[in-house]
DNA sequence: GCAATAGGGGAAAAACTTATCCCTATATGA
DNA sequence: TCATATAGGGATAAGTTTTTCCCCTATTGC
């Protein structure tokens, strides 16, 4: 596994809820295992442009964050399924703080976003 | 600058808000900000482990994202005072929720997040 | 035997972010 | 004249994350 060469900042709260957060799929995770997607399978079919071996990685981080529970059921073709901890449960509003306020704001932030991506045509003052 | 060679996602509303908010210093900016620490330099104090160079650069993505302003003083030293826009307002409940959830859960957080970075002696199952 | 399904992981490359170093310019004060 | 404060940018290096590719287990079905 990769090792940091870094230390993390643990200075105020908000470096410690990016610690746990941070990673490009961490939060959709979060969402989609308290929506009843358990299942790696399930949740790579809800995530499709996330790489399957990074869905592990963070899975495996949220884990060890206590957020979520990995489940193994001894069968064949083998079944493992995620739950939230009590835990991850508390996250849950904030993400869904998170998601109101981008659905709030979804048309103005899809423009602010495209003109920075798509290049520079007309730039306006 | 620096070229995206992959396209963001922009499915749902989280990959959204994460196109705005993601970059190590962004939230910290936004909140110093908003307690009014306007000026480049006092916003680098506040936060000294970033390098100058990042909070210029995650600075102009948040005015290009349309949450801050930037004002330039024709004096001489230069003068320079961001702001939040109405838009980067709306955002602020949404930090405070963050924040208000790490704080709530500072120690365990502190627990979690070392007890993964700090090399794994004691592995209790 | 081979493919599919369900889970996982190592190695290396690619992509992305952040840090470091050095440069511009002006006014003030020693 | 030189250092300092102010604001910023380019080039490059270092660090980190994510993707890609390939391999492994075991069973069922063809």
């Amino acid at each position: 596994m990769y090792e940091r060469k870094t230390i993390p900042n643990l200075n105020c709260g908000l470096d410690l809820i990016g610690e746990v957060l941070y990673g490009k799929w961490k939060i959709r995770l979060l969402w989609f295992i308290n929506e009843g997607y358990k299942r790696p399978s399930e949740l790579q079919r809800k995530i499709p442009d996330a790489s399957r071996r990074v869905l592990n990685i963070q899975l495996k981080e949220l884990e060890e964050h206590e957020l979520v529970t990995r489940k193994i059921y001894p069968v064949v073709p083998p079944k493992v399924e995620y739950s939230l901890t009590e835990f991850g449960k508390t996250l849950i509003p904030v993400i869904a703080a998170l998601g109101q306020w981008s659905d709030e704001h979804e048309t103005r932030l899809r423009d602010v976003i495209l003109k920075q991506t798509v290049s520079s045509d007309s730039d306006n003052t």
